[in-house]
DNA sequence: TTGTAGGCGTTATCAT
DNA sequence: ATGATAACGCCTACAA
């Protein structure tokens, strides 16, 4: 491995030389600059960023923790995050979390014990007293921490409010809504927007709602049960997409045809929705533009720019597939 | 930031002896250590990895590099990469590369100035000429760059045959191919182990071979092509799951039956071949296995292990489902 | 314009 | 059993 002082003596300056090229900082003859670059690129060297983070102090690594990268939704956001922070020469360390807390706060320790500038975090649980010994800019992602902690986000109630007015617009009497992990804000602000609008017309019925996972399996049991006690629920509302696909398998091993007897709207906009038949009306979220601005908000933090908007919610829309069309 | 030597200070010993507790090597007075431990936790001292880093040049950290963390089937990869060197209380860069020689050499470039301790990659077009200059352990991942590298892989051409041979048995006479990218080598493998197959029983004819992208609207437009040109094709084997969706939708679109008049096989078995109707019959590749073997032979290289096996090749299954059972 | 030297936080060698 | 001290490779006062 090649280091600055060899550099430095083959060209016969000294490494406060080399090091003044390499940052173009401080006066250098213009002479010697060439000679250095050109033996620079001639011994292939390549300054050695473990050394120049303890001086500096700052890494050019910035942390991403994610509950699980193998849930759709994260690889595009990790991509968001990889995209934007690379083209600023930053380095992404990810982490899988699994949700618990504990997991969470050993990778942060890790994190700042590797000086990364800056973290970015889907959690659910975190708290301001678990962050307060960390002292690098941190984010959340996907679901607001904290009020004294910036986020991007995206409107949850709002789209389930959508969500829940296209099932009436589309002549459904009888919505239920299969609900997300009450501990995950977003979740809960489905639920949330869910309630408001079938109260709104009267058609509110705690029986209809039925908490599950965001997972497939847990979805179909869910609507199972929904569907088995109340044959004539004509809609239902899956707290995101995974979930809406059980509704759909579900729905057609009961012998439901979707979407004549029955119709079903996702959340999330997954790539996958697509591919289920009927396609999936969801309310999608714009997931790579989510990550890609939390990602330029952290650089913007790690450079100590001022910060227009601590905390961005992004609407969502809906996207009408045939599983709501008759 | 609490330092070594601030602890050293607290409780009146030197560094070195701080560093000897925390590294248990060396003598250390069993009173000196319980007091050293009792400063480091009271004042939560964590060991500078990067200072770490510096001397011993390594850093206790990994890189992963794959074209797209977006495809499905590299999520997985990740996680299980993750998990394995999470445990050894490595971390993992994560890089995307898309494929390109360009971005894969930058990232090498930057994983090594970062004193990374070894590199997990899935490329095809990195060469040994492009490696050499790399001073830590390199595995390939999915697919093998070159006899000189270890790699991790499946059995490509056995799947191939077995999805082909499976097609036959259902009694398909037409069988065709919709084949993947001919620049990567599982693609490659799997299009020639359909030829052997198809030969072997007198079916092989060349104008049921297209070539298309990894991707669902490519291989629908493939498939497009195919039956129009071919309507009395009765089975195809699509070159992975995501085209194999792609062959059902462009089939569905076409008014054929999956599976009563056309049987479709993928390749893959990713977690979403479940969600389509009908249900996909897919050559299923043990990925979580693939990576956290990968990663625990990276980790072996690391420590300096012998390594039992260069080339690891693991075995394929077919997991029958719907699309191709009437 | 350039060089010297001290320090970033550890570890390891050599004394004591 | 413990303490100085010199690295690791780079950066930045401060001198020259």
């Amino acid at each position: 491995m090649v280091t600055m002082r060899d550099v430095a003596k083959r060209v016969g300056v000294s490494v406060a030389t080399v090091s003044r090229v390499l940052n173009d900082s401080g006066y250098v003859k213009e002479d010697t600059r060439k000679t250095v670059l050109a033996a620079i690129e001639e011994m292939n060297f390549k300054p050695n960023s473990v050394a120049r983070s303890l001086f500096k102090k700052q890494s050019k690594t910035i942390g991403l923790i994610v509950p699980d990268i193998n849930n759709p939704f994260f690889p595009q956001l990790a991509r968001a995050v990889e995209d934007v922070t690379s083209e600023a020469d930053f380095t992404v360390f990810l982490c899988n979390s699994d949700g618990k807390i504990e997991k969470e706060i050993r990778y942060f320790d890790r994190l700042q014990q590797k000086y990364v500038d800056g973290v970015l975090v889907v959690s659910n649980t975190l708290k301001p007293e678990h962050l307060s010994q960390y002292h690098f800019p941190i984010i959340a992602l996907d679901r607001p921490l904290d009020s004294s902690l910036p986020y991007v986000t995206c409107n949850n109630y709002e789209g389930a409010q959508k969500a829940t007015r296209h099932l009436l617009e589309c002549g459904c009497g009888k919505i239920a809504h299969i609900s997300g992990p009450e501990n995950i804000a977003n979740a809960r602000d489905r639920l949330q927007g869910y309630k408001d609008v079938v109260s709104e017309v009267g058609l509110y019925d705690e029986n209809l709602i039925i908490p599950a996972e965001y997972q497939i399996e847990s979805a179909k049991r869910a609507a199972f049960k929904l569907l088995t006690n109340y044959p004539d629920i004509d809609g239902i509302f899956a707290g995101n997409d995974v979930m809406a696909i059980g509704v759909i398998k579900a729905a057609e091993l009961l012998g439901y045809k979707v979407p004549e007897q029955l119709k079903v709207v996702g959340f999330d906009g997954i790539e996958f929705g697509d591919i289920i038949t009927p396609e999936l009306t969801t309310v999608s979220q714009p997931v790579y533009q989510m990550g890609s601005t939390a990602a330029a908000m952290l650089l913007d933090l790690i450079e100590g720019k001022p910060i227009h908007q601590k905390e961005i919610t992004f609407q969502v829309e809906l996207l009408v597939k045939r599983s709501t069309q008759t």
